[in-house]
DNA sequence: TTATTCTATTTTGTGTACAATTTTCCAATG
DNA sequence: CATTGGAAAATTGTACACAAAATAGAATAA
């Protein structure tokens, strides 16, 4: 359980031809999220500035940018003169994150329901259509990835961007919250009902809409974050050593 | 009213000794962040890099960490190439945001009045003295920022660090957007009867509480973001073509 | 062997230089 | 006189260099 933390290799990260207008940082940003969220990159593995420069091909400078930003949306950790590392929530943080989500999805589920049309829904099931499939064929990186889509997308039929960007933040560290604390088949394995919703939705039922929403997180969060934290590993050689140190002392 | 938008000047930002622990940006970005929530730079004012690295005496290099931080928050806008300015929210984003405002100060409510302490009501309340205080000597300008002050500390109680930080990012744009579109007397003028709700959280009344919230910002949205935008210059040619057809019919 | 200190290496923080792009300004033109 | 064109200036984007800090490793002492 206690694997070896050590740098990322990825050398697959390279493609990408600089798009039209602008960010040549753009894509760069685009493939450390991906890597980050999809759980390519380990919660806790460093991320030195040398090595992603390389690895991008672009100079040390565009690199601390991108890890800039992914620091402000908390999916990478920078300490002072230590450098970045793919952020590992806690349980209080994973906790205050599902809670955050309950607070707004359920909240915007009444404008949802009045801004609802038969075009967007049948965006939202053509999600779960593929979510489906992912599932079918045992693709369980795709499915938490569409699940996390639907949730974002969901939320895009109120018509509210800001919403919209605060929850694609939330949904994104909850996915790293996953990568933490989910045990291998848990996650997503049963809770991709995500049609049910749309059945309330389409039948202009806003309160029942809500209450399927808080339901469905507190199943996601339970079925994730259940294990506290072992804090184990880390601590076992400085504890060892300040009883050394005592021994030593007072021998 | 179409005050020409130069670039900044203040040379009063110079000041903050660099703190004990850690980033010299932080002091940096605090002063910008503050110059900008607290309306001492007017939206749309330019900010180029060179002009704010000479002003806190550092390179560009740190300005532009903190520009992008800043950007990141919503606070300014950096176009490719064109630099940064003070945001500008459109009277869309201002609906949202108050709207988001709506979802997540009314929905952390139940957990406000859940861990609620009379301790922590006390420190809410002094704030409002404060805000008092601030009115009573007409400085509408601390009086805006501890009203933003008391809704985020409000968010805080519930001891979710996530809400609060979604909130303090929502009120901080709040402020811009009072900047923005609030008529001079308006904003708070009124409105700052913030001791009825930590009355309604002390008596455990959470569904009071909540409907106090909603009614409250629904108030301040109101009060504000009245006045729609004049579309004054992307419009010139609708509004020419407008000047000669009536020059056409009059003459 | 185990722990500690000192040194070498690695890694980050910050300033500077240069290239690329935009903006400004002025002259030429219709 | 307004408009277009283009050169000059200003501003941003990116790479690189050097200083400061942390980490790793080896030698030493217990």
């Amino acid at each position: 359980m206690s694997k070896k933390r050590s740098s990322i290799d990825l050398g697959s990260l390279q493609g990408e031809e600089d798009r039209s207008a602008g960010g040549r940082d753009e894509a760069i940003y685009r493939n450390l999220y991906a890597a980050i969220v999809e759980n390519h990159l380990e919660p806790g593995t460093k991320l030195p500035e040398d090595t992603l420069a390389e690895a991008f091909g672009v100079s040390r400078t565009s690199i601390r940018k991108v890890l800039q930003r992914l620091a402000y949306e908390r999916l990478v950790d920078i300490r002072l003169n230590r450098g970045a590392t793919v952020a590992q929530p806690t349980v209080k943080e994973a906790r205050d994150i599902f809670a955050a989500r309950r607070i707004v999805e359920c909240g915007v589920m009444a404008q949802a329901v009045a801004k609802a049309t038969p075009a967007g829904l049948d965006a939202l099931r053509d999600i779960v259509r593929r979510e489906h499939e992912a599932e079918a064929r045992g693709d369980r990186r795709e499915a938490i990835y569409l699940s996390g889509e639907f949730h974002v997308a969901l939320s895009r039929v109120s018509e509210n961007e800001a919403v919209a960007e605060i929850l694609a933040g939330l949904v994104s560290r909850s996915s790293l919250v996953i990568s933490t604390y989910g045990s291998s088949m848990a996650g997503s394995c049963r809770h991709s009902e995500h049609d049910e919703v749309l059945d309330l939705i389409a039948s202009g039922d806003a309160e029942g809409a809500r209450g399927w929403m808080e339901r469905h997180l507190r199943e996601v969060e339970r079925s994730v974050v259940l294990e506290e934290e072992e804090p184990s590993a880390p601590d076992l050689k400085k504890v060892l050593g300040e009883v050394a140190r005592r021994h030593r002392r007072d021998r």
